[in-house]
DNA sequence: CCTACCGATCGGTAGG
DNA sequence: CCTACCGATCGGTAGG
């Protein structure tokens, strides 16, 4: 009897996937039930495959909007003109972003996409090395252009990926410091190093 | 009747460390199953507890000792004579070479922590805290002595350790570069950046 | 949207 | 070290 309660704007499947997302991520995909979902949802768990295929299925879904954001963003920088550091500057600040705009789904996404059924899982890596490759070729055309140092690209991309993947800012700085510090500050980092 | 397999030097309880590490690394804490970890050691999973107290028990011994090594080598380098930035590239070569050495281990500390009990996520957390607090002052330190920029302290080391924690070198890059190359690249890198 | 319920699997215990 | 087994919980289905 009891329906779901949509924020405004919201769909019934867009507050399921918001609700999952919280929960993947503040319990981990395997541990977490859908049973618990159904209940922070106002309904019974049986009730929830009304508008779900299955538990995986809300995973996936998590996991390929993030990775279609990336993509997109990615090819948005790809086409632009400019410079090699100015396009690295652009990826480090749309993934501080992202992840303080869209902390629960950006955080299962990182964290859980191991728990995706096999043929997703092989998409979703195939997605995350294209990504990885057109950074890589983004150093490259820097250290050609003698924009960059001679750094080995595969590792700098792995060490700029790594820092803004693991960023936990959750509460903790929330009003420490605003998007746009962390922002510039990540890149002025990753950039310049801290060393004067 | 089956006897676990002990490697040359290793006790049965090192043993079930080293495949619960693997196993919990592999499938996450949760969903791996306490039968599976007895199978990978040739024994039925009841006979585990000869051995151990819980599965629970498992994860929290390989989370502290990780916690203790990064500790301890934490206290080595706060008595040392060197400088903000050596102590740094100290810190930086641990980990890396630590996540190298001790795979399976550093990876499940870092990823699954989260599903400690209660009571040991509490210490986990203070131990990490005092960590982050310690490599603030360096930071600090340095930034006092003119030797960084005036950078924020507390992202700098949230950049830091997401970077060197976030790696993922795996069978990757394993006969792509040595150990030393990773570490030291690494240390340029979040010291001095990549930009010429 | 619900109640009722299924088979599978879980961590762990009893007893030898 | 084993077999036998427990209660709890899981994702999901049937039927209304």
């Amino acid at each position: 009897m009891a329906k779901i309660k949509t924020e405004t704007n919201g769909s019934i499947k867009d507050m399921i996937l918001i609700n999952a997302a919280e929960l993947f991520r503040k319990k981990g995909f395997a541990a977490a039930s859908v049973r618990e979902l159904a209940e922070s949802l106002g309904i019974e768990a049986p009730s929830l495959y009304n508008h779900i295929g299955s538990k995986a299925e809300l995973l996936q879904e998590i996991c390929f909007d993030v990775a279609k954001d990336y993509t997109m963003h990615m090819d948005d920088v790809l086409v632009s003109k400019k410079n090699a550091a100015q396009k690295t500057a652009d990826i480090i600040r749309f993934h501080v972003r992202k992840l303080s705009t869209d902390f629960d789904k950006v955080f299962v996404s990182e964290h859980e996409w191991k728990r995706l059924p096999q043929k997703n899982l092989e998409e979703f890596l195939a997605q995350r090395k294209l990504y990885e490759k057109n950074m890589i070729d983004i150093l490259k055309d820097g250290i050609e252009k003698k924009l960059f140092k001679n750094i080995l690209p595969s590792i700098a991309v792995l060490a700029i990926l790594s820092a803004v993947r693991g960023l936990e800012l959750r509460q903790r700085h929330k009003n420490e410091f605003t998007i746009e510090e962390l922002e510039e500050t990540m890149i002025e980092h990753l950039l310049h190093g801290i060393i004067k």
